[in-house]
DNA sequence: ATTTTAATTAGTACGCGTTCTATAATAATA
DNA sequence: TATTATTATAGAACGCGTACTAATTAAAAT
């Protein structure tokens, strides 16, 4: 394998150091002034690129919006870290983790849109949540917690996505759909969660 | 109250006639070529007035995708009704059409966006979904089953809607987060719903 | 027929995401 | 230095949702 003439291909860390001064640049705008002011045109100006040569270093703008999420999410885990730091009961402590999740995406309607419906109706594409290690770990912590609560290792994971998906599935809806009189988000998040893990009373928590 | 001088506002059935004539194109278009296909432009063009009109009768796009939405819920509900229609025993027929419903969005990625993730992120204004007495009716269908499988009326709304919510979620993390190794849906569906009715034992159904 | 009010229209405009094309800059080999 | 492959760039273009304005049309009361 010769090498062949002409420019080589920009080095591995020219490429991750573009792509993290654009997503830099992406999420200070969004902190400045929301989503809605980061648009690609704007992007370029202010990172001092022709607006094409972001297309060379990203598939679009949701590949971009996709930097963005990593925030969001590590707000969100902050804030549950916060409330379970003096918190030592296993139950409770998955019981708060998940109502603060909850809470979370009940409260922070746009970044909910932005992690979990970023989806553009016009591209029928799959869409592409990116799930790296970061991402897993936000995820896993409530695997961890539950893991602590119900003993028998097996059902540990199908009870864990049932409870996450379940988690974004209410926050979904009470984002979404707002004509309709749902129960309660703590009522519902409560049940949900006491249904997964039957044989835990947590009306003696709340 | 002299009526005042002047052309009179449209009568009721002529604004019902007319959005009723966009809402029936924008059906037509997405039938034969996808959502991506419905534009304003387009439809103001293969309908017979300017763009502007619509903006008379309608607020924006969103308002006219909705009524799309009709169409894909009659749609999944025919799904569900006809698979139930041999079923008598009722913890059978909940299982049947939690499991149709949660299936119908996962086989129909596209539909699922357009009713339950039709906001643009780029708006950070309320969302919203319409529900009409016929949505209404769709998600009122699990209420019923469920009160048939539970016989104390107190709690079902309370259940229902994390029912509900729960197999939306489901929906919306297999959609959307490919990354993640998700339980198979029928096991995290029937899960959640075992859960929420507690009692009954789902094993020997499926 | 005239006036008055509502509805519709054409036209223009903005910024958007995205695609295309042609041109220039770059950095290695020959 | 000349060649060559890889980027980067500017510029135009497409269609989009949406907003605005000015002109026009429609239908009632006077």
């Amino acid at each position: 394998m010769a090498k062949t003439a002409g420019r080589p291909p920009r080095s591995e860390s020219d490429i991750l150091e573009f792509r993290s001064k654009i997503a830099k640049q992406a999420l200070a705008i969004y902190r400045a002034e929301g989503f809605g002011a980061v648009s690609m045109r704007r992007l370029a100006k202010e990172v001092g690129c022709a607006p094409m040569t972001i297309y060379a270093h990203f598939e679009g703008k949701q590949d971009i919006l996709r930097y963005l999420w990593a925030d969001v999410l590590t707000d969100m885990s902050g804030e549950i870290q916060g409330k379970l730091e003096r918190i030592n009961v296993p139950a409770e402590r998955l019981q708060i983790a998940v109502q603060t999740f909850v809470s979370y995406w009940v409260d922070h309607p746009d970044h909910f849109r932005l992690v979990f419906m970023s989806n553009d109706v016009t591209r029928s594409d799959v869409s592409t949540f990116v799930m790296d290690e970061e991402t897993l770990a936000h995820f896993q912590m409530f695997s961890d917690l539950l893991h602590v609560v119900l003993q028998d290792d097996r059902n540990v994971k199908a009870s864990s996505d049932t409870l996450i998906s379940g988690m974004i599935g209410i926050a979904l809806c009470i984002n979404t759909i707002r004509d309709y009189p749902w129960t309660d988000a703590r009522m519902m998040t409560d049940r949900l969660l006491a249904s997964i893990i039957s044989p835990v009373d947590f009306a003696s928590l709340s």
